[in-house]
RNA sequence: GCCCCCGUAGCUCAGUGGAUAGAGUGUCGGCCUCCGAAGCCGAAGGCCCAGGUUCGAGUCCCGGCGGGGGUACCA
């Protein structure tokens, strides 16, 4: 018998091997079958699986869809995983999974345990998810949060769904925005030394740029001062981003999120390194003209609106061909097979052109994905602020976690679409109470722990217990919805959307309040866990257990905690 | 001007071309002598406008309207 991960693809199966069946029997015209045949319908009255089939065939085969219907369903084979196949117009064919399938899958989550829900579409290939890369010129905001939820979750779900995957920071630590930086860096520096100098014009205004000073003087004394009117020493600069990265490192830790990588812009730039190569594998395509003084990527011939310069004329390469070495480095220097960028849709005018610059470094054209996420708009008692790193006032990433908790800040990032602006409520995300969504899961997971615990405080075990015992409606609903699981991942990596996730935990987590209160809106103690019926009670723990199993997969793979109780 | 994203319930948002469009919150009404009321059950309330494709459109296409973003030898 199959199990939750493969049933689909099993379901399949059997459908196609009817529609053969018919079509031998001549009952159907011998008709093209398209795939992907089985769906989840919305009404679960419907059944657990469905097929639109006849609906799709009615048209090639000549007769009504419900007469298809019927023929198919009868030449479904009988089958302990599922009960006999029903019809419903206009021409769907119902198919419902068997109750000894159901309870069977209770056993299959907790023998795959913190796995339960694992896939293998991913094949093995490998994967890396590049998320939140801010410039190290300044502390993390509130958007890099959403970028760093999105990212890691969706790095999570990859891995779940089987592929290999890393996660990275691509680390900007060369480039204009760096001399700026340093610039600024210095002018707060000799100010804490009391010279009479402004930052620079388009310098960093932020108050941290005072106290990032104040922690290079508290810790290196005045080693970086120079004659009043020189320039400040690169060595500062390159040491105030090395702090910035350390606090940018410290935030994300606290966020939860763990990289494998954290790159180097500067490391491209070596002699003969990846700048070079990239370089001098445009330069063979012919693909690299000078106009102007400056050089440029030839991209209109590739498709784009314009050229872009690579080089400037001053000599300094732009960003954009940091980027081309860098994708050069993920495709043929790393061999990826899939590279997720997960951006800001400030950056969205950058995707095209990356893309055909990585085809034209030799990557795979399906193997850079580029996830845009929308702003996020910060509101605070009804007022609306915007974010930006430029503007002296910013509310960080930090503060943040601070006021809400990782846990909630993670989950509210991810309910949105990344697609969607979103408006982040940072009074009701503070509230530990009802009206945050975020203690819903993590209170069922509280409910399931707490269950077990007290059931072992009444010398109840799961151990032993008679899944086959299981039958009472709300029990089958509890255990349907921890099979959506694999459905739920298989959408993410998929789509490279994580809303799915915190959607499924909350569905998920209603279905268990639903079986855990069946007993009251029935009147009927019987439903209850623990009950004077040793049997039944060591039954439905095990369903406890596999629900509590499910549960905290859900939050892991969002990055956030199971509590056992709150 | 051109390009991208978004317009779904009072509010914040889900919704792989399929069946009666969902959730949270808010409003109203029930439920604690009951394994955790941070919970459960119920009610009211909605697809921006106008065409098209399709057996079938919230979903795809065209055109409007509205909001946001981009269009640098910034990143």
């Amino acid at each position: 018998m199959p199990d939750t991960r493969d049933i689909r693809l099993y379901l399949e199966g059997l459908l196609s091997q009817a529609v053969r069946s018919a079509i031998a029997s001549g009952e159907l015209p011998d008709v093209a079958v398209p795939g992907t045949a089985i769906e989840r319908p919305k009404d679960t009255a419907n059944g657990d699986f469905a097929s639109t089939l006849p609906l799709r065939l009615a048209r090639a085969a000549m007769k009504p869809p419900l007469e298809i219907a019927k023929v198919i369903a009868r030449h479904i084979a009988a089958d302990a995983a599922i009960d006999s196949p029903a019809i419903a117009p206009p021409g769907f064919i119902n198919i419902r999974i068997s109750t000894s399938f159901l309870q069977q899958q209770v056993e299959h989550v907790i023998a795959t345990g913190p796995a339960y829900a694992d896939i293998t579409v991913g094949a093995g290939k490998s994967a890396q998810v590049e998320f939140v890369s801010a410039n190290p010129t300044g502390p993390l905001h509130v958007g890099n949060g959403r970028g760093a939820a999105i990212g890691d979750a969706l790095a999570s779900a990859l891995a779940a769904a089987g592929y290999r995957v890393e996660r990275e920071y691509y680390v900007n630590d060369a480039g204009t925005q760096t001399d700026t930086f340093s610039e600024t860096l210095y002018a707060r520096y000799q100010q804490l030394f009391n010279r009479a100098v402004d930052i620079p014009k388009d310098g960093y205004p932020g108050e941290y740029m005072i106290d990032l000073a104040r922690e290079i003087k508290d810790e290196g004394g005045d080693q970086f001062l120079r004659p009043a009117g020189e320039p400040g020493p690169t060595a500062l600069g390159a040491l105030g981003i090395e702090v910035m990265v350390r606090h940018i490192r410290a935030t994300l830790k606290t966020f939860g999120v763990h990289y494998d990588e954290w790159f180097s812009e500067k490391s491209l730039y070596t002699p003969e390194g990846r700048f070079d190569n990239a370089m001098a594998l445009l330069r063979e395509h012919g693909q690299l003209v000078e106009r102007e003084g400056a050089v440029w990527f030839a991209s209109s011939e590739l498709g784009e609106d314009k050229d872009n310069v690579v080089i400037r004329s001053d000599g300094r390469p732009t960003y954009y061909a940091s980027d081309i070495a860098y994708h050069f480095d993920k495709f043929i220097g790393r061999r990826f097979d899939l590279v997720v960028d997960v951006w800001g849709a400030d950056h969205h005018g950058h995707v095209s052109r990356l893309k055909t610059a990585s085809r034209a470094v030799g990557a795979d054209s399906e193997a850079l994905q580029v996830l845009l996420y929308q702003l996020v708009t910060l509101k605070r008692g009804g007022e609306i602020v915007r974010l930006s790193k430029r503007g002296g006032e910013i509310i960080t990433l930090d503060e943040l976690i601070e006021e809400v908790g990782a846990d909630a800040a993670r989950f509210f990032f991810l309910l949105r679409s990344p697609g969607a602006q979103m408006e982040f409520d940072l009074d009701l995300a503070k509230k530990q109470s009802s009206e945050n969504p975020v203690f819903y899961v993590q209170y069922a997971h509280a409910r399931l722990a707490s269950m077990l615990e007290r059931a072992a405080e009444q010398g109840f075990s799961p151990d032993g217990g008679d899944v086959t015992l299981l039958t009472q409606p709300s029990e089958l609903a509890l255990i349907r919805e921890m099979m959506r699981l694999t459905d739920v991942i298989e959408t993410v990596a998929q789509t490279y959307e994580p809303q799915h996730l915190p959607h499924y935990a909350m569905e998920l987590a209603n279905t268990f309040h639903g079986f855990n209160d069946a007993f009251k809106q029935h009147n009927d103690p019987n439903l209850k866990v623990i009950t004077e019926d040793v049997a039944m009670t060591k039954a439905r723990l095990r369903l406890v257990l596999s629900a509590k199993v499910a549960l905290a997969r859900v939050l892991n793979l969002m990055g956030m905690t199971a509590p056992e109780r709150m």
